[in-house]
DNA sequence: TGCATTTGATAACAAATGTTATCGTCTTCC
DNA sequence: GGAAGACGATAACATTTGTTATCAAATGCA
C-alpha cells in the first residue's frame, strides 16, 4: 500500500518515506500462513518477491478468490481496519519476502495524516480501485463459463496461470481440479 | 447519495440542504429505462418510491445483478465519473419517484468540497461500503449453492422475493427461472 | 369486460460439472 | 538416493443445471 502510495502520489513522498522505514522485512517459505481465518488482522504485507493466495474454508472445501504477486500489497482490510476477525487467509504459495507493516504504524499514519486532503484523496483512488477489482470479479463470475474465465485468465494474466499450483486456480475458477484438467483437454484438442 | 450523506453526516448539512434542493423530482411506470447500456450516465438516481433493478446484455440474457428500494440512490459510478459507456442497464420494476440529481450539480459539489475533510470521509464511507456489498455478492457466489443463496434471500432481504418477479431473482442467483421454480418446490416438500 | 401478455410450474431430455478412484510423474525433504 | 507426499490426467458414474416445450393462472390494458 505504502508503496503504491508512493509511487502514484509522489506529493506526499516524505510521509510514505516515514512510514515506509518503519516496515520490517521478513522472508518466509512456500506455504506460510501470514493470517489465519478467524484471527485479527495485525499487519499489512506489501510482497517484495514471491506470490500469496488469500482463500477461506467453505465446508471443507478451501477456495482461493484471490492472487497477489511482486510489488502488491494485501491484508484484509476490514478485519485490520475494524478489529474483527478475518474472513479469510492469507499464505504464501511460493517461498516470499514480505515488507510487514505492523497496524500500530498504519493507525499512527492515518492519525497523523486525518486532515489531509491529498491523503483522503489517494486513499480513496485506493479503495477505489479495490471496488472495481471486485466488480469485475464478480460479473466475470456471473456471466463467463468456466472455460471462457479459464481462456480471459490466460490471456489477461498468464503469470498465474505460469506460478500458481492448478488445484489452486480451480478453486479461483469456481470448480474441481477435474474439471480444470477437462477444460484443458478440451481446449488443447481444439486447436 | 446524498439524502444518505444527509443522515450519516449532518455536520455538512448546508451543503447537502443546498443540493439536495437542485435535484428533480420526477414518476416513471414500471420498466422504464432511466440509463442505457452503453450510454454515458448523465444522473444520479435516488429512490423515493418504487423499485430499480441494474441488469446488462450477456448473449441476449438478460443478467440482473443488484436491486434497489427506497431510500436507496443509483446510478454507474464509473460511467458517471469518467464519462465512459455505462456496463449495464437500469430501469424501473414497479412504477417509481425518483428524485434526480444532475451530473453539473455533482460536479459543482465536489469541486466545493475538494478540500473539506469531513466530506472526503463520507465519500470514502460511502466507497467502503459499496465495496463490502460487491465483496459480499462475490462470496456468496463462489461459496454458496443456488439454494443457499435462495434461502438467504429469503431471510435477509425477504422484501426481494415479495416484490420482484421471479425470473428477476433467477438471473441475479444465477441460475434460469426454470430451475429456480424447481428449487422452490423442493423447499416446499422439505417442510 | 375480454383479450393479450406476463408470469410461473412442470416434464423430458441434454449438457455441464462434481465425486471417487486409480495411476504416473514430479518435488521435497531427510 | 529414496520414500512420502503433492500434483495432474483420466475414467466411470452421479448430480446439478440448462433447454425447450406446454399449460395454467395472474395481470395489464384497450
Amino acid at each position: 500500500m505504502l508503496f503504491t502510495f508512493k509511487n502514484r502520489f509522489p506529493n506526499l513522498n516524505p510521509y510514505w518515506e516515514k512510514y515506509i522505514a518503519l516496515q520490517q522485512r521478513v522472508e518466509y517459505p512456500a506455504k506460510t500462513t501470514l493470517l489465519r481465518e478467524g484471527k485479527i488482522a495485525q499487519n499489512y504485507y506489501f510482497i517484495e518477491k514471491g506470490c500469496l493466495r488469500m482463500w477461506f474454508d467453505n465446508q471443507e472445501k478451501d477456495t482461493t478468490f484471490q492472487f497477489f504477486f511482486e510489488n502488491e500489497g494485501v491484508s484484509s482490510l476490514e478485519s485490520f481496519q475494524k478489529n474483527i476477525p478475518s474472513a479469510f487467509t492469507i499464505e504464501t504459495i511460493e517461498p516470499s519476502v514480505i515488507q510487514i507493516l505492523p497496524k500500530a504504524v498504519f493507525n499512527a499514519m492515518l492519525k497523523e495524516l486525518d486532515q489531509n486532503p491529498d491523503f483522503l484523496k489517494a486513499l480513496m483512488e485506493i479503495s477505489f480501485e479495490r471496488q472495481r477489482h471486485y466488480m469485475y470479479e464478480f460479473l466475470s463470475r456471473i456471466r463467463d463459463t468456466p472455460i471462457q474465465r479459464y481462456v480471459n485468465l490466460i490471456k489477461d494474466r498468464p503469470h498465474i496461470v505460469q506460478r500458481v499450483p492448478q488445484h489452486y486456480i480451480a478453486s479461483y475458477l469456481g470448480v474441481t481440479s477435474v474439471h480444470l484438467s477437462r477444460i484443458k483437454n478440451q481446449l488443447a484438442r481444439k486447436k
